[in-house]
DNA sequence: TATAAAGTTTCATAATTTAGAAACAAAGAA
DNA sequence: TTCTTTGTTTCTAAATTATGAAACTTTATA
């Protein structure tokens, strides 16, 4: 694994990192109706504001969401709609290639 | 977030999860020109072993691999050889978006 | 001004993941 | 049989991530 190699592959494990929690694909699924604020989506699932916050900054750090501003109110939107179908497809292909291994 | 949605979200993070490695990354990426056995993707890698054999059977278990044995050997190859397309695709969309948040 | 509402950050703690060495198991070769 | 090769598992330590409460900032409102 040469450093460009390396450096690919740290992108885009992160990238998924930034997926690889519940709530957090919970949000961008909430994201894909409309923008909602940290709030909304806190009391939606069931966490503190905090980790709501905490969550939704790692998402805009990985460029899978914006921000904006209206008082003190933060909106999110979605921005890689993309991501999300992503998810579906894979999940399908997955799926299917476990019910192959089990033999079903 | 209901008990199915969170079900869901539950099963495609943990998805996610087994794509949140940079090795894993690239194991799958070279499962995608043929099939590797345990030994060569760690000498490939530059990490033991035991190492390369745990993140294996952490694809395979997200149903992303899937394993082989001839005699000693445990050749890997890839299931869900979309779920790298994907990956490129949505990696594109993530760095046009922070390149436009930049205003470049 | 004083209060309230919305978000972020900080902090300590808990939980999870990763790492590599070593022990172990299985199959083939000398 | 004995040795070698290949993989997996176990173990402990290190690193990372997640959690919730509390402090703090900012903006709006009474």
């Amino acid at each position: 694994m040469n450093e460009e190699e390396k450096r690919r592959c740290e992108m885009r494990a992160h990238m998924f990192k930034a997926l690889a929690h519940p709530v957090r694909i919970y949000f961008l699924e909430k994201l894909r109706e409309k923008p909602w604020c940290v709030c909304e989506l806190a009391a939606e699932s069931g966490i503190p504001k905090s980790a709501a916050s905490k969550h939704l900054s790692q998402l805009k750090e990985a460029g899978l969401v914006d921000d904006e501003k209206t008082g003190t109110r933060v909106e999110y939107h979605l921005t890689a709609p993309c991501v999300l179908e992503m998810a579906g497809c894979a999940e399908g292909t997955v799926l299917e290639n476990r019910r192959k291994r089990l033999g079903i």
